[in-house]
RNA sequence: GCCGGCGUAGCUCAAUGGUAGAGCACCUGUUUUGUAAACAGGCGGUUGCGGGUUCGAAUCCCAUCGCCGGCUCCA
C-alpha cells in the first residue's frame, strides 16, 4: 500500500483522532479511518451523539497526543494473534470483519502510537509531532460498509496539512468557495427560486435565470442545426403501458413520481374494496399480449409470469415522464425508415421528473424536475462511431466556449457480472470500441471504468466538480441496444430487408438546471456578456442627464442588448456600487460632457473606469463581444 | 429515506422564559451628485406550520414541513 506523503499525514491524523476519541469515550467501537482527497475521517459507533462542542474537545485531545510525540510503530502478526489483539481491545464489532477482508497470505499489520493500536496496512508518519496543522470539520452519519441496511455510524471529518499556512489557506479557500455557491448567488442575483409550496427540488426560473438558460438553449440549438438535428416536442406525460414496454416502469418505480390513475378508475377500485397492495400489483402488471411481445422481441423472459394479469384486472394510468426516449422512439416508429434516412436525430429540451430522495436534493444540481437538452439518434451500426464523434464534438464546443476545462471524461464499460447487460457481446465490443476511438479522435483524455455502463449499453460521461468539491455528471452520450429491440424499431437496408437501428441518447449540457448551477459557480456570477442577464447599466450623473440617458437606452435596446437605466436620485458612487454588486458587465456613466458628444463614460467589470467613448464605438464593441461569445476578462488579468 | 445541525422582516443577523430589534432593500421628502454606500422619516413579523408545558414561549417539550452537511441512491 503506497501513500503520498500528504495521505500518510492525513491517515496518521485519523489514527490520532481515534486515539483521542478512545481517551474521551472508551466505549467507542471503531470502524475505519482513511485519508480522502481533502482530509480524512474516522467512522465509529458510539451511543453518545457527538456535537460540535465534542469536536472541540476531541481536537484539543489530538493536540495533546501530537505534543506527546508518540512514535508510530508497525507490527506484523499472524492472523490468530491479530484477532486476539482486536478482542483484547474490545474492538471486535467492526474490526474482525475488516480483518476477514484481508486475503490469506497477505501481511496483517497493526500500527501503534502510545496506548492506541489499530489494524492498518499503513503507512504512517514516524511521530505524532509531525501533525502540526489539522482541524476537525464536521460530524455526519455513514452506513457501515456504505450499505444502508447496515448499522449507521458517526463519521468525524477533518483535514490536515504539513504546515499551518497551508491549512489556513485551505480553510480560506473553503470560505471563498462558499461565496460562489450557486444557491447563494442564485438568490443574490435573482436567478432562480425554490418554493416549498411548489415542491422540493422544483426550480422556478426567475427572469434573470431564464435569460441565462435561454441564451444557452439558443447557442446549442444553433449547433444542432449545423449538425442536421430535427427539433421535436412531446408532452410531459405518457401512458403507463408505454413505460412498461420501455421497461422503465415498474423497474425504476422508486425513482418516479407515482402514476396518475383516472379518478373513475380509482373510485371503482375503492368501491370494490381493493387494498393498496392489490392496487399496486395491478398497476405494475402487464397484459398477456404485451408480455408475449416484449419477451419474444428480447428473446428471453424479460417480463416474468408473476407480472402478467388478465386485461380486466389491469389498471392503466399516466406517468410523469422520467425520460424522453419512449416518446422519441414513438416518433421514429410512426413511419417507415429507409437506410437513406439515417441517421435520424430527434432533439428536444425535454422536461423529465424523477423522485429523488429528499436528502439528496441540492439547489439546482440535484432536483426532481429538470430539462434535458436531449436528443435520440437512430443510426446503423456503421454510423455509430461517427455519430458518437458528433455528440462528443458538441460537448467539446460547449465546454470550450464557456471556458470550462476542469472536467474529466469517463467511459463506462460493461463489468464482469455479464447477466446485467442486455444485447450481443460482439455488439458491445463494437460499441465500446466506438466510444473509445471517438474520444481519441477528438483528443479527449478519458478513463475507462468497467461496470459503469448502463445495462443497455456503454456510455461516455462528463464529470465536473462544484465549489464544494462534489462531482456531478453533466454531458452524457449513451449507446442503447435495448429500446430498439423492445419497441421493435426497424429500417429497410440497401438489401431490401428489415434491420434494427442502434440508438444513442445524448445530452451535451445534461440538464439545464444542473448545468446552470455549475455554470453559476464556474463564473462566480461574473457571466460573459452574452449570458449576463443585464449587460449594461446606464447611470446618469444627475436627474438632469435623464433625457440623454433615455436616448442611449433606446439605442442599446434597439441593438438587441439588455440594458437598464438607474433612475435613483443617489450619488454616482452609490449607483456604481449597486451595478457592481449586481455583477453587471458594463456601466455607462452619462453626464453633460457625454451628452454633448454622443458618447458615454465606460466602466467595465474587469478594468474599472475606461474613459469616454463614442456611443457608436461602444455599440460595436458590445455587439461583437456578444456575437463572439467572448469569455469575461478576469479582474486579475485586467491589471 | 437515514444520522446530525438549523429555521426570527424581501436579504444578513440580534434578542436564552418577562414589551420582537438592527443594518441593507423598499416607499416618501430633502439633496442633483463624476466612478463601490448623501440625509431624514416611513412601511414591513401570528418568530416555518400545528399542538403542549407555563401566570407568561422566538426561547422548553412533542409532532410536522423545509433548509444545510454527510451517508445511501442516481435509468
Amino acid at each position: 500500500m503506497s501513500m503520498t506523503p500528504l495521505e500518510e499525514l492525513r491517515h496518521s491524523a485519523s489514527h490520532v483522532l481515534a486515539t483521542a476519541v478512545l481517551r474521551l469515550y472508551p466505549e467507542a467501537r471503531l470502524d475505519i479511518g482513511p485519508p480522502t482527497d481533502t482530509g480524512f475521517y474516522y467512522d465509529l459507533d458510539l451511543d453518545h451523539k457527538l456535537t460540535t462542542e465534542d469536536l472541540v474537545k476531541i481536537e484539543a485531545e489530538m493536540k495533546k497526543i501530537a505534543d506527546e510525540n508518540q512514535p508510530f510503530i508497525r507490527k506484523e502478526v499472524p492472523r490468530a494473534e491479530a484477532e486476539q489483539i482486536i478482542r483484547e481491545r474490545k474492538q471486535e464489532r467492526y474490526k474482525l470483519g475488516r480483518l476477514a477482508d484481508i486475503p490469506a497470505g497477505e501481511a496483517i499489520s497493526f500500527y501503534q502510537n502510545g496506548e492506541f493500536m489499530d489494524l492498518c496496512a499503513g503507512t504512517h508518519v514516524r511521530y505524532t509531532a509531525k501533525l502540526k496543522a489539522f482541524k476537525l470539520l464536521s460530524i455526519a452519519g455513514a452506513y457501515h460498509r456504505g450499505d444502508e441496511t447496515n448499522q449507521q455510524l458517526q463519521r468525524i471529518y477533518g483535514t490536515a496539512f504539513p504546515t499551518k499556512e497551508e491549512l489556513a489557506n485551505y480553510l480560506t479557500q473553503l470560505e471563498q468557495a462558499k461565496l460562489r455557491d450557486h444557491r447563494k448567488l442564485g438568490k443574490e442575483l435573482k436567478l432562480f427560486h425554490i418554493d416549498e409550496d411548489v415542491g422540493q427540488g422544483l426550480i422556478l426560473w426567475t427572469p434573470n435565470g431564464s435569460i441565462l438558460r435561454q441564451q444557452l438553449q439558443d447557442f446549442i440549438m444553433g449547433e444542432l442545426r449545423k449538425q442536421g438535428y430535427s427539433q421535436v416536442f412531446t408532452p410531459h406525460i405518457g401512458r403507463l403501458s408505454l413505460y412498461k414496454t420501455s421497461g422503465h416502469f415498474p423497474y425504476y418505480k422508486d425513482s418516479q413520481f407515482p402514476p396518475v390513475v383516472e379518478r373513475d378508475f380509482l373510485d371503482q377500485l375503492i368501491s370494490s374494496g381493493c387494498t393498496c397492495a392489490e392496487m399496486s400489483n395491478r398497476i405494475d402488471a402487464v397484459s398477456v399480449h404485451l408480455a408475449e411481445r416484449v419477451n419474444k422481441l428480447t428473446g428471453r423472459e424479460t417480463i416474468t409470469k408473476d407480472r402478467v394479469l388478465p386485461d380486466d384486472q389491469l389498471i392503466d394510468g399516466f406517468l410523469l415522464k422520467p425520460m424522453n426516449c419512449p416518446h422519441h422512439v414513438k416518433i421514429y416508429s410512426s413511419q417507415p425508415h429507409s437506410y437513406r434516412d439515417l441517421p435520424v436525430r430527434l432533439a428536444e429540451f425535454g422536461t423529465v421528473y424523477r423522485w429523488e430522495q429528499s436528502g439528496e436534493l441540492n439547489g439546482m444540481t440535484r432536483v426532481r424536475g429538470f430539462t434535458q437538452d436531449d436528443a435520440h439518434l437512430f443510426c446503423t451500426e456503421e454510423q455509430l462511431q461517427p455519430e458518437i464523434l458528433g455528440c462528443l464534438s458538441l460537448v467539446k464546443i460547449i465546454l470550450t466556449t464557456l471556458g470550462m476545462s476542469d472536467y474529466r471524461v469517463r467511459i463506462g464499460l460493461r463489468g464482469p457480472d455479464s447477466d446485467k447487460y442486455i444485447g450481443d457481446p460482439a455488439m458491445w465490443d463494437k460499441a465500446e470500441a466506438a466510444c473509445r476511438s471517438a474520444a481519441q479522435t477528438i483528443a479527449m483524455a478519458f478513463t475507462e471504468e468497467p461496470g459503469e455502463a448502463a445495462f443497455y449499453g456503454p456510455k461516455i460521461d462528463f464529470m465536473i466538480r462544484d465549489v464544494i468539491g462534489r462531482e456531478w455528471q453533466l454531458g452524457t452520450v449513451q449507446v442503447d441496444y435495448n429500446l430498439p429491440v423492445r419497441f421493435n424499431l426497424t429500417y429497410i437496408g440497401a438489401d431490401n430487408t428489415s434491420h434494427r437501428p442502434v440508438m444513442i441518447h445524448r445530452a451535451p449540457f445534461g440538464s439545464m438546471e444542473r448545468f446552470c448551477g455549475v455554470l453559476i459557480e464556474h463564473f462566480g456570477g461574473d457571466f460573459p456578456l452574452w449570458l449576463a442577464p443585464e449587460q449594461i447599466r446606464l447611470v446618469p450623473i444627475s436627474d438632469k442627464n435623464l433625457d440623454y440617458a433615455k436616448t442611449v437606452l433606446d439605442q442599446l435596446l434597439g441593438s438587441g442588448l439588455r440594458a437598464s437605466l438607474d433612475t435613483h436620485s443617489d450619488k454616482l458612487g452609490a449607483k456604481i456600487r449597486r451595478a457592481e454588486l449586481e455583477k453587471i458587465p458594463y456601466v455607462l456613466v452619462l453626464g453633460g460632457k457625454e451628452a454633448e458628444a454622443q458618447s458615454a463614460s465606460l466602466r467595465s467589470r474587469a478594468k474599472g473606469d475606461e474613459g469616454i467613448h463614442k456611443l457608436a464605438d461602444l455599440l460595436g464593441r458590445f455587439t461583437l463581444e456578444v456575437a463572439t461569445r467572448a469569455l469575461p476578462v478576469k479582474k486579475a488579468e485586467a491589471r
